[in-house]
DNA sequence: ACGGCGATTGAAATCGTGTTCAATCTTGCA
DNA sequence: TGCAAGATTGAACACGATTTCAATCGCCGT
């Protein structure tokens, strides 16, 4: 046959290279900087590329590269509002870098099995962030071979790497301090007594480890330590831990929650069934900053720490690593602030 | 060397042989169900495969194959509630499947470039679902060869096949009607008389639809056609244009918005800054149902289609056509109702 | 004109799997 | 026991790229 054909619906490097009279080799070459080609046959390759839609098979290019270029993520809910706006900004990032991201979904009690790991392993990720806690670096290493830096969320990002030396260790710490003794100072400042804290998921590092800062911080400028009202991070649980703290407990003059989302969930039920105003009655601060919080209904006063950055350095751990896998560890900080809005003062 | 070495970390069908005294290709059988293969043997290898935490190669299987087994979502915003709740149900449906859901993200104005398709066609999706109207379906096409089935999300779901006698067409409808008329009823029997719309994206297909029956049915109950306040989908928008209506316009005392979203701006303008009681005064209906509609703050009455429904009828509808990419074109329909809360009445 | 050196080029091997096809092994039945 | 049909098996090829390596080209100085 004369022209040239179409297998599977796309055109393939032989078929580009049959076109510019050149080899298979040379159009190899022209989408691969950094390798010796002469200008003008490579700008050729590429317009005659151009014009059958040709781009390389990453299927193929994994397989002799063994790079995917693909980053797993393991999540046990998009919706939740902070990890749909991490989701958002890092698939933005690493499309930018020529990545793209697997979405795998787990149970959402934060747990996640072998079944899931083996499955996912299956597409070879370079890299997988899991927005899960429960799950030993050492196994993610068992179930997803060597070339695959592992990040874990919560409370502090980190990208990991087993080496012969032991296992390696990039960090991205979050400096929740900062955040939060401004929070309890301007609490203070507004004479709050008692301080209640509305839990994330009990178990959860990343709670635990803001539930001591809190706490060292209150202590610190002389409060008596926060009332727990355990919660799991959820609205609807923050609700009714709010009940439970006026109904059953002694309720509270301010009210720190572990995250936005259950923030709302006490605002609505301190005002909507409670019956108490809020600055008025009580003072109310979150963590995050998720885009809902500057919303009328809540206006919420919230410890922020900037996403964009905290995705773009996680990024570039990632890459780094990808990068050169046996480099030493290294280590990122972010800070906290206090975004002051309508529910304290 | 004795010991069976380990290739980039991973074992590969080469070793289990090894290890199992099989050729490769009864290796390879063993994962593939209706294949010949002594079912001691597939036995033998499986638990050999498991012991070497052993799969499959996705990436050399999509070559030989031609399948990926990726389905490729197009999303401007992973954040909007409505598209991260679809995402969700998606991901899980066809993780379930087999599948891996492969996120793009595309800007914000509801366009798509083809920059991002020629991205996106190198990892070879088997389908790719579009979160994205005004991409022409002969454009996608063109770009993402014959094996990718192809669905644009508004205002019907289509999944979308070039074959030679013209393009194939499944459709995926959401009649909206029956929901819209008892938005309608509910608000006429409240005594409204003067409908607004707050819209979503002018140009969106899926909002000239919406729009357009929302007319209809109002006109055919008898009422004046809805003031249109044009917005964009967005809390922002909604907000600012809920305050035109009351201070530039001359108001309604009933409001439908085009998603939820939409309407809790509606909502907080009307309440934070406008001063003015819902229901009692104006009235609002949305349109989705998102999980935040109960939130007590917003406490939203709405129009609702089972999201559930909508994605396994979606789901189905993609396998279908990849198992079988020239059968007949399939329709299926999934009906709406009101939920109704507390900002009607 | 000639030798030499670096820049270009393409043939061949490779990555890990699925698929075809002919050879071999089982099984059932006369 | 013998034979045909069917089940099981493995060698060889294909998939679409990258990488290695040896061959060729172009250019320079003498």
């Amino acid at each position: 046959m004369e022209e040239v054909g179409v297998t599977r619906g796309r055109a393939t490097a032989e078929m580009v290279a049959k076109r510019a009279n050149v080899s298979r080799v040379a159009v190899s070459r022209a989408f691969n900087p950094h390798t010796s080609l002469k200008q003008e046959k490579r700008d050729l390759i590429l317009r005659i590329a151009q014009e059958l839609n040709y781009t390389p098979d990453r299927a193929a290019r994994a397989l002799v590269s063994g790079r995917s270029h693909l980053v797993g993520i393991i999540v046990p809910d998009v919706c939740s509002h902070w990890e749909s706006q991490e989701i958002d900004a890092l698939t933005t990032a690493l499309q930018g870098e020529g990545f793209a991201t697997l979405l795998f979904k787990t149970r959402t009690d934060y747990s996640m099995d072998e079944k899931l790991l083996a499955y996912m392993r299956g597409f070879n990720p370079d890299s997988v962030i899991a927005f899960v806690e429960n799950v030993k670096p050492a196994i993610l290493a068992r179930f997803l071979g060597r070339a695959v830096p592992i990040y874990v969320h919560y409370p502090d990002v980190q990208v990991e790497r087993e080496v012969e030396k032991g296992p390696l260790h990039d960090r991205l710490n979050v400096l929740q301090r900062a955040g939060l003794e401004q929070a309890v100072a301007l609490l203070q400042g507004y004479g709050a007594q008692q301080i209640a804290y509305v839990s994330g998921v009990r178990k959860s590092l990343a709670n635990q480890a803001r539930e001591q800062m809190l706490r060292t911080v209150m202590v610190e400028r002389g409060l008596p330590p926060p009332i727990i009202a355990p919660s799991d991070y959820s609205y609807d649980m923050a609700y009714s831990a709010t009940l439970d703290l006026f109904r059953v407990g002694k309720g509270a003059d301010a009210i720190f929650a572990a995250n936005d989302v259950g923030a709302f969930g006490v605002l609505d039920a301190l005002r909507h069934e409670l019956g108490l105003r809020v600055p008025e009655d009580v003072k109310v601060v979150g963590f995050d900053d998720i885009a809902q919080s500057h919303w009328k209904s809540y206006n919420l006063t919230t410890v922020k720490f900037d996403l964009q950055e905290r995705v773009r350095a996680l990024v570039r751990l990632i890459l780094r690593r990808l990068n050169n896998p046996d480099a030493p560890a290294l280590e990122e900080t972010l800070q906290t602030r206090l975004v002051v809005r309508g529910t304290v003062g």
